[in-house]
RNA sequence: GCCUCGGUAGCUCAGACUGGUAGAGCGUUGCCUUGGUAAUCCAGCCAAGCAGGCAAAGGUCGAGAGUUCGAUUCUCUCUCGAGGCACCA
């Protein structure tokens, strides 16, 4: 019998217990199936909801929280997911099987099939799995000899990969229902009718192991609930979800256009769009000067020199737009500021004296993502980066990352924005690709991240393979309201390029020496930024973001020039404000504002006329403040922007 | 880049499978009748919510090519988008 691997699990009251996994699946699976089946499941939605400034439907989301536990709907949904596998071979029985596995929200198959599977196939292959939960088939943990399984599985060729270069034991674990068997060694539930309900979502492609250079396969996603009543409350929260997506608030509040003219990932900055990326440049300018900044500007261009000695032609070439020629020589479009800020230094650094030295700009960028990796704001082909690049002394180093990740603090603090986590990403010693130099001072870098994290108190979850060619790096990830995951800040400690480039500085003892440098972007680029903004606030934005801060509303015509003298009386005071004098209703008026997501909307009346005031409704509030000095909300507004309320 | 699916008026969408060059609602503009509006208490902020009527403008049905007497509809290529995968300095 192989070694007994231990697995721990913790049930939704908070208790946990191990178990040795493999030999004692069906144990596990008795607990774990009789604690699902009354309030297991985990949707990681709640990390999601949770925060949204203006949750939309929470109830039904912590209702199916409660339903959820995070490793019995490794069972639960797993266990769902070979159900959609036997469905799919009892239809097409010459389907080739590839793994599937439990995900966040759910499940996927991965099948080789020669037809690809069509939207109304889902349908049938739902049926098909109905039957099988139906029939209620129990569950079987079974061991087979390695000879057996071969034989079991010699029509497979995914399988008998997985089980040539990934099953060690000798006895080869397999979970069976019914006539089917899966190669397996997760905990499954006790019989295919505790599945419930299920659903096919999607249909997609994915690579066989990740990697491009294989063959692809159809995937299918599905989710299954224990009753329809969980089932649609999902799909209800999934619909309320994409109301969120900063893609379609973009639209309805005419913050930023794609246009099919210009190309793909280039978006145009609507009025409203462009509000909010200069509140926000200007905000996080102020503060990095505060930070000791200081602020550079270098050209969108440069000739194919700098990026060859900055060692990023070689492995960027491709996701470059292609050079071109002038006078002789090349130039390409920049696709980061590095180099540039590197010559900067060159004439402003001799001595140790000078370090730190802390330069930053928002630079315009132009990366050629692939074609299928754009995505609204979040991935785009043309961005503004909030980039600098930190240059100091090893001494310093440590004192840097702290200082980056204060900032970093300070600003996420005033935006609100919770829910990421810190990923320290390494590179893989092993596969030599994609890093160079000696390992030692990899290593170094490494433990100047870990240490600066643990005094900053930030918590990092260490992944190999994600560093960047020239040194390890802490990637702040964020999940957005649909699930998918983005970096959203870095912080990059860089071992290699100062040497490469001939950045040095004169030290102490009189020797020449390589500064480190810590490239950095706390808000990312402006727009993906932005994009997690729309989507954390669903489109109301704090008032000091807001692109229109106050909507004046005339209740009349007679009104009108009334109202005008009051809107000039903001735009004197620098508030942004919108009028609308139209002849309509007050509640028409109301409601456009509101749709609009205006933080306050000022309505003049003859009332308000003869008194000098006007009614202030505040977003989010019922109730209307009536005889309101204008001047008393100018300074209460004003002050609420002072602070970023 | 790869797999699957899609692109019809400013917006949201129907029609196309079974080829005969297009519709709805909202929005926009104009005219007519109203000449007036009170959310202040309650309610509402998800949905609904606009005084009524009449009329108009707005689409080479994403682009190009092919099949056909004829294509928005079928086929192919390109382009843009969506869901994934891969990528992400």
């Amino acid at each position: 019998m192989a070694k007994l691997e231990k697995v721990k699990l913790t049930f939704p009251d908070g208790t946990s217990k191990e178990y040795a996994k493999g030999i004692t699946g069906l144990e596990i699976t008795k607990q774990i199936s009789q604690k699902l089946l009354k309030e297991a499941l985990v949707i990681k939605i709640n990390d999601r909801l949770q925060d949204l400034a203006d949750p939309i439907n929470q109830d039904a989301a912590i209702k199916i929280l409660k339903f959820v536990d995070p490793e019995g709907k490794l069972a639960y949904w797993h266990s769902a997911s070979h159900v959609l596998a036997d469905a799919v071979k009892r239809l097409w029985p010459d389907t080739k099987l590839g793994i599937g596995p439990a995900i966040d929200d759910g499940f996927y198959y991965d099948f080789d099939k020669k037809e690809p599977f069509a939207e109304a196939d889902l349908k049938k292959i739902e049926e098909q799995m109905k039957k099988i939960i139906k029939d209620d088939l129990k569950y079987e943990h079974v061991f087979l000899s390695r000879k057996e399984a071969e034989k079991l599985l010699a029509k497979e060729p995914f399988k008998l990969d997985i089980l040539k270069n990934d099953v060690k034991e000798n006895k080869v674990s397999f979970h069976k229902h019914g006539k089917f068997y899966d190669l397996c060694n997760n905990p499954v539930v006790q019989s295919t009718g505790q599945i419930g309900v299920v659903k096919l979502l999607s249909i997609a492609g994915a690579y066989w192991r990740g990697d491009s250079n294989k063959g692809q396969l159809q995937r299918i996603y599905g989710i299954s609930f224990p009753s329809q009543k969980e089932l649609d409350e999902f799909l209800k929260i999934q619909v309320e979800l994409e109301k969120r997506d900063h893609r379609k608030i973009g639209k309805q509040l005419k913050l930023f256009h794609f246009a099919e003219e210009v190309g793909p990932g280039l978006p145009l900055w609507l009025p409203n769009g462009e509000t909010v990326r200069q509140v926000l440049l200007k905000y996080m300018r102020d503060l990095e000067i505060k930070y000791g900044y200081k602020y550079v500007s270098t050209p969108h261009i440069t000739k194919s020199a700098l990026y060859l000695a900055s060692g990023h032609l070689p492995y960027y070439k491709d996701d470059m737009y292609p050079p071109m020629k002038i006078d002789n020589e090349e130039y390409y479009l920049r696709p980061m500021n590095c180099p540039h800020h590197h010559m900067i230094y060159k004439q402003l650094v001799t001595s140790y004296r000078d370090l730190p030295l802390r330069l930053a700009e928002a630079g315009t960028l132009y990366r050629k993502e692939a074609s299928g990796a754009a995505y609204g704001l979040m991935r785009v082909r043309g961005m503004t980066q909030n980039d600098s690049h930190n240059y100091c002394t090893r001494v310093q180093t440590k004192s840097e990352i702290i200082r980056v990740i204060d900032l970093f603090k300070e600003v996420y603090g005033a935006m609100g924005i919770k829910n990421v986590w810190f990923r320290l990403s390494l590179p893989d010693f092993k596969a030599k690709t994609k890093f160079g130099g000696d390992i030692h001072e990899w290593e170094w870098a490494a433990q100047q991240i870990r240490s600066a994290a643990k005094d900053a108190k930030i918590e990092l979850r260490e992944v190999v393979g994600e560093a960047a060619f020239y040194g390890p790096k802490i990637d702040v990830q964020i999940k957005n309201v649909l699930g998918r995951e983005e970096s959203i800040a870095t912080v990059q400690v860089d071992i290699m390029v100062a040497k490469r480039m001939g950045l040095g500085f004169v030290n102490e003892k009189n020797e020449i020496e390589n500064p480190v440098i810590i490239h950095r972007a706390i808000l990312g680029s402006y727009e993906r930024f932005i994009a997690f903004l729309i989507e954390n606030f669903a489109g109301a934005f704090p008032l000091w973001l807001a692109p229109v801060q106050v909507k004046i509303l005339s209740f009349t015509d007679r009104n009108q020039k009334f109202a005008e003298k009051v809107e000039q009386q903001l735009r004197d005071a620098n508030i942004r404000v919108e009028p609308d004098y139209s002849n309509n209703t007050v509640d028409y008026k109301v409601r456009a504002a509101e749709l609009e997501k205006v933080p306050y909307i000022l309505v003049i009346g003859d009332k308000e006329e003869e008194r000098g005031t006007v009614a202030v409704r505040k977003r989010g509030t019922a109730k209307v403040q009536f005889g309101v000095k204008t001047d008393a909300f100018i300074k209460q507004i004003k002050e609420e922007i002072d602070k970023k309320l």
